[in-house]
DNA sequence: CGCACTTTGTGCATGTCTTCACAAAGGGAT
DNA sequence: ATCCCTTTGTGAAGACATGCACAAAGTGCG
């Protein structure tokens, strides 16, 4: 049995977690009952031993000949994950991407509901959203505490990210999803994770670039060498 | 000086590049001319080592005992990810996310443009969004040949986004940014990059209550859970 | 010029992540 | 019960990433 289940499950794994959930969600919609790990590796888009490696962490819950039962495994993940309880989620910013996330199915679905929402622009306090109204950025404070949000998610500009989250945070929040291109100041303790629209981009460019050198560029490259003598 | 600039930037740094790009867009906006390591990383939210290797895999940029110059190490970056020309990005799938990145400023700024909107809702299609009309999905394959779009944005329903991602694949994309919930299959010399929201959230979850559990919990209840389950 | 000071660029050690490859474990058939 | 087949869980090796610590390189002052 080993040291399976002593704490301390790497970042790596933790972040491909929600991955295997999807897939094996996927896999109970159409009646799976069990699943290998090289089918769920697959559906997942991951190497197979990096997969058994990954769930190893979690515990042993396979049968081996057999592989994972599929519900099982779904329950296991989840609670690792925290998401048998129920987190209250606050979003700060309704511009169109505060909406997207509001209405955001996946969301809700699984161990999220979101709690609050709120915005400095009072032409928008008082829309409701999801059958939530949206609240003016100054009971920021209160709401936190007597919902009891644990978790706040940053849809601001660029320039109210910091204060709101320094306001959040004083407030006794220490989980942040920040997408505001910033990067955020916070104390240790704090855990702030940033989705960033033009960094993904921005590598992309950077791949996209590469290949398009490769094509028609370089003449040291050795493949090439023969067509630019050829001219 | 030794072997700088040959190519093969590893994708840590690849994925950095554009936090210190966006960190010296604001300190040149205040003026400042030149930076020293110390204070880039700093700014940036990571260690000044990590910071100078990273650089040093473009080129030697710096100047020791004064630091780098702002705006020549900007034009270095930007040319490295391939920001010095414009990249034709089209978004398919208008809702609320869809919109979110048409109107995000960060797009347009740097080497991006919004040249194509696309949704299969007639609803939508005609609709004007940043001076560009929303096209029919049908349109998709004409557009992206005589538009030259070389990135595609899919900001669509999970289950529309695998039909998409081939239908632009075959349309001669390879590089493709993703917010569907789902894993893309694609062949061989297709880049996509994955931008999802709950996995961001459950990530956060599970962080938050490490948390939690170190404060109050017994770390044996765990266990006794899933065998409660069992039954 | 020479010296003191600053800051880069990098060799090296350390740590983390990935992948291979296989022994051990279970299922099912005869 | 025995054998064969499948599949897990993991030790070990390799690849990759990080961070320390310092020599080399530059600035500017006297």
């Amino acid at each position: 049995m080993s040291q399976a289940r002593e704490r301390g499950i790497p970042d790596a794994t933790v972040a491909r977690l929600p991955l295997y959930l999807r897939a094996l969600n996927g896999l109970a919609e159409r009646g799976t009952a069990t699943v290998s790990s090289e089918d769920l590796a697959v559906a997942a888009g991951v190497n197979s031993a990096k997969l058994r490696k990954d769930l190893s962490h979690l515990g042993s819950y396979g049968t081996r000949g057999v592989g994972y039962d599929v519900q099982y495994l779904i329950y296991q993940i989840s609670r690792e994950l925290g998401l048998t309880q129920d987190w209250a989620v606050a979003i700060v910013g309704v511009g169109n991407l505060g909406r997207a996330l509001a209405n955001y199915g996946g969301f809700v679905s699984r161990g999220f509901r979101v709690a609050a929402l709120f915005d400095a622009d009072t032409s928008v306090v008082g829309e409701r959203l999801v059958g939530m109204p949206v609240e003016h950025i100054d009971e920021l404070e209160d709401v936190i505490r007597t919902r009891d949000i644990s978790i706040v998610v940053i849809a601001t500009p660029a320039a109210a990210a910091q204060p709101v989250a320094d306001r959040v945070i004083a407030s006794g929040i220490t989980s942040i999803l920040n997408f505001a291109p910033v990067v955020l100041n916070v104390p240790d303790g704090v855990d702030v994770r940033k989705v960033d629209l033009s960094t993904e981009l921005q590598i992309l460019a950077f791949h996209e670039q590469r290949k398009a050198d490769r094509e028609s560029g370089s003449p040291i490259m050795a493949e090439n060498l023969a067509e630019a003598m050829d001219a």
